[in-house]
DNA sequence: AGCACGCCGACT
DNA sequence: GTCGGCGTGCTC
């Protein structure tokens, strides 16, 4: 074979140790249609087996030494992978020990075929147009002294302070400040010929983002990849990013893998909600996509948020970002009212709130933040106060409406002819109030008053100017003309009472974002709390809150003062992953211990106890275990590498014997770096 | 994952 | 002698 062209192809196979590019050669008939970007699928192993891949590169000699099999077709002309994309796979997956084609599932949606092939008809008309980048006008960045928007224009890295304020659009919607600002920061990219990326968590803020952008932009501009809408459309709007021309896209977190022409500016909106980190392999949260993509691409970056996550907040004291605030400042007119002590039934409205609801509710509509939906959450024995469970799987009790019976928070069972297994009585009493019954009780104390209830089951999304009771769940409420007249957070107490590490910044988010709904000078009540977190709010400083935070993950060497990678699998596999871990390169190891594999193949640790005597059920593996590496970010490259190369090792070597009866046994071994649920 | 290659026990 | 067991290794 002469100089024949060879073909670098990523293979889509989860096998780790065919992450890597494989050569082919070209034969005759695709030597015209075989061009980087292309969908292609290959031989692998004995001929016969084909696998489907992405075609980035063509090249005249091959690394391979052996003899090299034949692309086995070019599935469509579509260039679906951009070598911008093709790194940042590579370069996310290699960052969290992981498979490029499992990086490449998330920024590449389904091909389908239709949708592909009247873009490609479309794409010749297309093609002559070609840019016009328009003079760049200078537009006004509302709200920030114009250092922001040149730090943006010149491809720096910032956080943001949003604007805690709601905005009228053009066409007279309400939107959040943040969206404001995302969208004239984008605007500038496209004034200026370039692409822009926003990632916001979920479809609620996209439609303000959208709101926002339509009064700047052209809707052609824009591209919106919804998780939420039929594969066709994403695929439409998927190819809509790849065509030469710039455009807006707003996403939620896989936005960030999005190709887009000429990329100006990723942003993300709000990067401690949870919905930005992503549930699939190999687990790479939207922000640091982000990160290694503006590295990459040489793009501006801004995290905009009310609160600042730890992870940015490292990153501005690194002097990695730069922080912004809003100039002039603005800030909600925050009363916090101490917990109340002493009393058998403290009141859970107190005094102040009253009386600002009453007030607000002359004007307009007010907002009653609450921890819970339903309407009692969770019930009591009315007797030994012991929490009623269900009968048939031990799950805690609730009740969803005022008068049904109580149903299982786990199975969903109905709790009929309900007794205490403790004290055998039958009476129940109502231990927490949701959004249903906290709703009663207002509509009862304010007759007369509108009340309307969000929470994540029944989403409001807006709700008019007219005097009302808006009772909704953190994180449902809806935004609302000219800002609610009175904004009372009721169950903070509740909310703090979750036991993990990062209930404070939790709170203050849900406590942040809803405030930041608040009118001007409309008050915004915190109730029964208080400390340095409800001085946080009160004083609008939520950066020295994630300082403080952070200092103290530091003196704990805990994320994400450092960084963590979990190590699970066979006792074998794991101890041979963390021999391999160079001295030097990681801070310890906590374990390994014994752990349960659950069914989606996340591990849990066992509890001692949970599972007495030795008999252990049968589809529970009995030797799996966990280590924790920590380590620092400065040697994040030598952690994974080590810890991918054992992946490798134990998919190779250690080989499990086949299981039986259609049980499938865990893989010997597997890494995830930065798990935010061990933090 | 699949599938080939390879080196030891019961068989016409 | 050799048929085939599944341990080991590879996939351009």
């Amino acid at each position: 074979m002469n100089a024949a062209r060879v073909a670098r192809v990523i293979v889509d196979s989860p096998l780790p140790q065919l992450d890597r590019l494989f050569d082919y050669a070209i034969p005759e008939r695709l030597r015209e249609s075989a061009v980087p970007g292309v969908r292609v699928t290959v031989p692998i192993r004995s001929a016969g087996r084909l696998a489907d891949g992405y075609l980035v590169a063509v090249s005249d000699h091959a690394d391979f030494e052996g003899e090299l099999s034949e692309l086995d077709s070019v599935v469509s002309a579509a260039r679906v992978l951009t070598p911008e994309v093709a790194r940042l796979a590579r370069r996310v997956a290699d960052r969290a020990a992981g498979s490029a084609s499992d990086v490449l599932r998330l920024a590449i949606p389904p091909r389908m075929v239709r949708v592909e092939k009247a873009w490609l008809a479309a794409e010749h008309a297309r093609d002559e147009s070609g840019d016009d980048p328009n003079t760049a006008r200078h537009r006004e960045l509302r709200g920030y002294r114009p250092e922001l928007g040149r730090a943006v224009d010149e491809g720096g890295r910032v956080a943001v302070d949003a604007v805690p304020r709601l905005a009228r659009t053009g066409s007279g919607e309400w939107v959040g400040g943040w969206a404001v600002t995302l969208a004239e920061l984008a605007a500038r990219c496209v004034d200026g010929g370039r692409s822009a990326i926003l990632a916001v968590p979920d479809y609620r803020d996209l439609d303000q983002l959208q709101a926002a952008l339509a009064e700047l932009i052209d809707a052609d501009a824009v591209a919106r990849l919804d998780a939420a809408q039929p594969n066709q459309d994403r695929y439409r709007t998927f190819l809509r990013c790849l065509e030469p021309r710039p455009v807006v896209v707003i996403g939620n977190r896989s936005a960030v893998y999005a190709p887009a022409h000429r990329l100006a500016l990723i942003a993300l909106w709000d990067d401690s909600d949870p919905l930005h980190a992503e549930p699939l392999a190999p687990y790479v949260h939207a922000r640091d996509v982000a990160l290694v993509r503006a590295e990459e691409e040489r793009c501006a970056l801004a995290f905009v948020a009310h609160t600042r996550s730890l992870e940015v907040q490292r990153l501005v004291e690194l002097g990695w970002l730069t922080a912004h605030s809003p100039e002039p400042r603005v800030a909600p007119r925050v009363l916090v009212t101490a917990a109340q002590s002493g009393d058998a039934a403290p009141s859970r409205v107190p005094e102040g709130a009253w009386r600002a609801a009453k007030e607000g509710l002359e004007l307009g509509p007010v907002l009653v933040q609450v921890a819970r939906p339903g309407y009692a959450p969770i019930v009591a024995c009315a007797q030994c106060r012991e929490a009623a469970r269900c009968a048939r799987c031990g799950g805690p009790l609730g009740i969803d409406r005022a008068g049904a019976a109580p149903s299982c928070r786990w199975c969903g069972a109905i709790a009929t002819g309900w007794q205490c297994s403790h004290c055998g009585s039958s009476r129940l009493r109502l231990v927490t109030r949701g959004s249903a019954r906290t709703a009663e009780e207002l509509g009862r104390a304010f007759p007369g008053a509108r009340v309307i209830v969000s929470d994540g089951e029944r989403r409001v999304t807006t709700v008019d100017g007219r005097p009302a009771l808006v009772v909704a769940t953190r994180g449902a409420e809806p935004v609302t003309e000219g800002g609610y007249r009175a904004v009372l957070l009721l169950d903070g107490d509740r909310m703090l009472a979750r036991e993990s590490l990062n209930v404070g910044e939790d709170c203050l988010r849900w406590w942040s974002n809803a405030a930041a709904l608040a009118g001007p000078g409309a008050p915004v009540v915190l109730a029964g709390v208080a400390g340095p977190l409800a001085q946080a709010l009160a004083t609008w400083r939520q950066p020295a809150y994630a300082a403080a935070q952070l200092a103290d993950r530091r003196a704990l060497r805990f994320p994400p003062a450092v960084r963590i990678a979990t190590v699970t699998g066979t006792a074998k596999s794991v101890a041979d992953a963390l021999a391999a871990l160079e001295p030097g390169t990681f801070i310890d190891v906590l374990g390994p211990t014994p752990v349960e594999p659950a069914a989606d193949g996340r591990a849990r640790s066992s509890r001692a106890g949970a599972t007495p005597g030795p008999a252990r059920s049968a589809s529970m593996h009995p030797d799996t275990v966990r280590g924790i590496v920590r380590f620092d970010y400065a040697h994040g490259a030598a952690v994974a590498t080590a810890l991918r190369s054992a992946v490798v090792r134990a998919a190779t070597k250690g080989r499990r014997p086949r299981g039986d009866r259609g049980y499938r046994p865990p893989p010997t071994l597997r890494v995830r770096l930065d798990d935010p649920e061990i933090a």
